[in-house]
DNA sequence: GGGTATAATGATATATCGTTACATTTCCTG
DNA sequence: CAGGAAATGTAACGATATATCATTATACCC
């Protein structure tokens, strides 16, 4: 399988434009489940509604967009319900927040390796958060240059993902 | 070069707590001068107190901040004016947003290698803007072998900055 | 099972951040 | 000084996020 290709074991952090959308999505849950059990939340009914539209989609979506596409019983919620099951999946590590964007996507890894960098098309909106050990060491040394203690870092780049760039490649 | 000091020529992006803050501010003014020549806009009265205001600060002010600190003629300015200096400078490379914190900074550095990375203190939120070259180069390795094209990114880091680590360095 | 503490939700209001629209003024250029 | 582009002034609005407090659901202990 793809013999010339030039990333072999790691093809793309991309989602391929169709691929098992409803296995992705049980999966997401499913992990989600799994984190819950580990740190004593509970993935209530109004959150896994939240994730789930999140991990529907493979792009950023604002709080406000979820508010609108939604339909908890029947009722529009308001939007601090939706903020405050953004918080709490946020804080268990199963979105992410795109601060540039003011939205919010799925956490795509399973691993705890993620939230190191977050690639956003600005053409189509997809999102890919690659495993960026390479960068996570660059933003230590850089910052252990100036004396600085690192907690928490967002790299969020902007550009065009490979399903949108021109087909020829080079430009 | 690096005998035993860890940090020779550039000792510390981060300001020191005191320095010729005036000297500084003048600089500052100075550059906005040269860029506004050379790209052909104007340093307009607005926009010259918008800019010396983030000057004289070396952390991240909110828009709004900016509002309430300002005296224009006597009077407290509209929202409007301060986002309109606010885009002015920020096209002209002279004031950064910081998106994790919806609020902006001068640009400290004087060279075109700006924009890269950002380190905020979470205690005294001071700023500080480190010459990222490792980490641009990071990024665009990751994003290459992700078939992804970058146009532009922000990497804000929290953490804290040599004045407000504990004295004995370690944790 | 019943009582109780804690977690989560529902509902309303409000704070914070940023923009639209349009009239007016400034200032550069000829 | 006329004409036009750039910048400002003013008011209202839109978008994003949080505060507060009453209520309901769930876990836990007995």
């Amino acid at each position: 399988m793809k013999p010339s290709s030039p990333t072999p074991s790691e093809p793309s952090p991309f989602p391929a434009r169709r691929h098992d959308h409803d296995a992705c999505i049980a999966d997401g849950l499913a992990r989600a489940e799994a984190v819950c059990r580990e740190r004593g939340g509970r993935l209530t009914e109004n959150r896994r509604a939240v994730l789930g539209l999140l991990l529907a989609e493979h792009r950023p979506v604002g709080a406000y967009e979820i508010v609108e596409r939604f339909d908890w019983k029947r009722r529009k919620p308001a939007p601090v319900q939706i903020y405050r099951a953004l918080s709490f999946l946020e804080a268990a590590g199963l979105v992410h927040r795109i601060a540039s964007r003011n939205a919010y996507v799925a956490c795509s890894g399973p691993k705890e390796e993620h939230g190191t960098v977050f690639l956003v098309c600005r053409d189509c909106g997809t999102f890919a958060e690659p495993s960026g050990a390479a960068v996570g060491l660059a933003v230590r040394d850089l910052a252990a240059a100036s004396g600085f203690e690192p907690h928490d870092h967002a790299l969020e780049v902007t550009g065009r993902c490979p399903e949108c760039r021109p087909a020829g490649g080079g430009c």
